[in-house]
DNA sequence: ATACCCCTGTTCCCTTGATAACAGCCGGGA
DNA sequence: TCCCGGCTGTTATCAAGGGAACAGGGGTAT
């Protein structure tokens, strides 16, 4: 396990601070905080008041909301070198969501004064702040067109190129993997569908042909899954 | 009609520009160009660059996405002194929405060159954006929600509750009242549902007593919506 | 006046997907 | 070692909702 993660070349990577020089940068890493959460444990609750953004440095947080008649719905997961919670630290208000950590987390952490004092200080700061959010708005709308539009099986193959896209490695003429690094129920989560279709959907990608599941990695081929992407 | 509506009270009430002074204000009002469309005309698709944003003075337009099957949704009209078109304008990518005038509509633009410059000028801006933008999100996420948790009634008496919040007027212990403006089809893209199910929702609605309708308008027991819109 | 168009109200059928339920598997802890 | 808990794979049932279809109404243009 990375001992010292270069939390520099973190922020330097996450599009929230990827425009600011070092120096910058350097006074932002100097702000923030660790924090640690275990498996399983609340980090906030949608209608808190948020005073912090988080930065992941390792595990998996799931950013979800959930009805009063138990029914859930997950916006995504944040990873090593995301940023969540950041909403609530921009503008004042109430948490949007509820965050839960997946496995154990540790992340750091930026109170909103600090923020609002380096967005003072900095001016490229704000730029990059409004590139975020705008990826951000994309994905949400993105998100929002797929569950209104799409049936399960081509939003299962939606969210599997979404995350090629993302955290994709193999390289070049390759077959791409994914490591997905969650249950299926999880996965049914996110994709807005029960737990048994997202295991139907899976079944009818993989003997399609555009899946195949080695280890807990998925080999996936792009052209057959951006085909059943556009399906019903 | 008014001729000339004020355009600085417009920008003015709007989120993007109310944090500035007036003089700020003024050059933003001094960038903009008048612009028009009639109804049924398309303003911007999906995929093209985006070089402007749009403040609108008279009239509604969609924002909508389409598959290539057909299928659509709505995201949001916009209405009077509604902004929108705004995310391309500001990061620089392509329109990620449709925009269709659904009646004659006057409007003023504003060009991502004059936004990027008036952003360097009047730092204040970039904390109106960014306000802007965290709205933005919260309403994407709260339409994600609602179209993945919620049964097709419940949606309905939350898509009037926001309306309410909105654009109501009845004040104090009044009924308020809401002019929806839009046909029960372009209801249902924005709803994501069928057409037929938004009639049979008004219906059922109407019966419980939650809304009666009066003319074109309809008034709203807000107790009772709030109830009806968290079933199921 | 007439024809046309768009909107509302309504019905029927059929597909999708949620729910509950159960068996088999694997890994960790007692 | 055995047991337990969580995960996968799979099935049968049932409700929600989409799509097509049609009648009636009101406005507009011819």
């Amino acid at each position: 396990m990375t001992v010292r993660p270069d939390i520099d070349a973190l922020l330097a990577g996450t599009r929230l601070f990827k425009a600011l020089d070092t120096q910058a940068r350097a006074a932002v890493a100097q702000e923030m905080k660790e924090a640690r959460y275990s498996a399983g444990q609340s980090i906030f609750g949608r209608g808190e008041p948020g005073n912090e953004l988080y930065m992941v440095l390792e595990g998996r947080v799931r950013l979800s909301v959930l009805t009063s008649e138990g029914r859930e719905l997950s916006f995504t997961h944040a990873v090593p070198g995301d940023v969540f919670g950041e909403i609530a630290a921009l503008d004042g208000s109430p948490r949007s969501a509820d965050a839960t950590a997946l496995t154990d987390v540790r992340m750091k952490s930026l109170s909103s004064a600090a923020l609002q004092r380096l967005l003072s200080a900095h001016p490229a700061l704000a730029k990059s702040v409004i590139d975020f959010l705008c990826v951000r708005l994309r994905a949400v709308s993105d998100h929002l067109e797929d569950i209104a539009l799409f049936a399960v099986e081509a939003r299962l193959a939606r969210f599997l190129l979404h995350e090629l896209s993302m955290r994709g490695r193999g390289q070049d003429g390759d077959v791409p993997r994914i490591a997905l690094g969650m249950s299926q129920g999880e996965l049914a989560l996110l994709i807005g569908a029960s737990r048994p279709k997202v295991n139907a959907a899976l079944m009818t990608l993989e003997s399609a042909g555009a899946i195949t599941r080695v280890g807990n990695e998925i080999a996936c081929d792009r052209g057959l899954l951006e085909e059943l992407a556009q399906q019903p």
